[in-house]
DNA sequence: ATACTATGTTGACAATGTAAACATTATCTG
DNA sequence: CAGATAATGTTTACATTGTCAACATAGTAT
């Protein structure tokens, strides 16, 4: 089979997006990096020219599917500008929603990278996991104004709901749990009745 | 390099043994049978004739782990034999405590095995994630009699306090946040403070 | 046009999971 | 106790995979 070009002109965007693809398919435990470049159509060692190896390709995947998501949630703070409980409340659904919806990507950004140091560079944290955290302990100084305890080196309330959400959402993407009925009425409950946020 | 024997005598247990050693030592990723098998001083396909793949041993160490773990929780249920709201205290305690005093038992736990179907045997679930679910179910009910909403199939306490301390667990297994101080405290403070339990 | 650099390819190697064929030992049955 | 049978281990072989080194091709800059 003859090559139309030798070289391929876009093969970093390529490879993140069929590795993702391949991902959703297959899973992480089978992913493969001669199989990423065969979807692409280049040689087994190609994608050593852009990424220094596997794990680097996967940082890559997860990245992009990170701002995918964080833009999401930038975008439901924006819709609720001003009204604090609506965006905690809007914050927590699209999480749950988002990460239900692509399982694959969950893993991505939460069971993958655990023991690269935490850096913040350009105001933004490098790991997801933890620019969702500062997002919603930026949100309960506002609402709260800056009344700390002073004890606590930790906003306690934003601690309580993140915790809740990702332990919620964490049991529905494993399938520990199968809610029966709306998902999504269960975070209004838990939010409202429980943690008393509205 | 002579055999004293033949036959190991408890391959299969060493293996567990070892297996989870190794997994210690290098993490699930690094994880291969052929080490498990050099680390018994067998063969590297002898692991064969005790599971059917490395998947199923691998699910062996898991259950080793989570039958542990289950006797801790059961012994501190029995400790607080009729006091629901100290046992539901001691439960989650004992469950942040043990995951991070022990990440690499989380992971087993918790991050293997999703795509299994859940089968309750012997009024026990084969998934820890799920049997620890059930467990707090059960406390709640004890708690508050049977007044269930009957709307919601799911115990609303329940799921809040689980998804509270499965998400804090995870968070601090992640390295997604440091908490400062006692993390056994911020269990304290965030159920009896934001989800009133005592 | 020529040199340099970025990007791809080929070929090789070691580690790994797994299957098949064979070897040794334990256990069962008479 | 002796032979049969099952359980447990070993050797060999093979396909997949990640990665490296040496080489090829094509843009790009001087």
């Amino acid at each position: 089979m003859k090559k139309e070009k030798y070289h391929h002109g876009f093969l970093e965007k390529d490879l993140i997006e069929k590795g993702l693809q391949l991902l959703n398919s297959v899973g992480l435990e089978a992913f493969s990096l001669r199989k990423v470049a065969e979807m692409c159509g280049v040689s087994h060692t190609a994608p050593y020219r852009h990424f220094k190896n596997k794990e680097e390709l996967i940082q890559a995947i997860s990245t992009s599917v990170s701002d995918e998501f964080t833009s999401l949630i930038n975008e439901a703070i924006a819709e609720n500008e001003g009204a604090y409980r609506k965006q905690i409340m809007a914050v927590s659904k699209l999480y749950v929603k988002f990460m239900v919806e692509n399982p694959e990507h969950f893993k991505f950004i939460f069971m993958t990278d655990h023991n690269n140091p935490i850096i913040m560079k350009d105001g933004k944290f490098n790991r997801t996991d933890r620019w969702i955290v500062s997002v919603l302990e930026n949100l309960f100084t506002g609402l709260r104004g800056n009344d700390g305890t002073g004890e606590s080196s930790w906003p306690l309330d934003a601690l309580t709901v993140w915790s809740l959400i990702h332990g919620f959402t964490t049991m529905l993407v494993n399938n520990t749990i199968k809610y029966e009925g709306d998902y999504l009425d269960a975070v209004t409950l838990m939010l409202e009745e429980k943690v008393k946020i509205s």
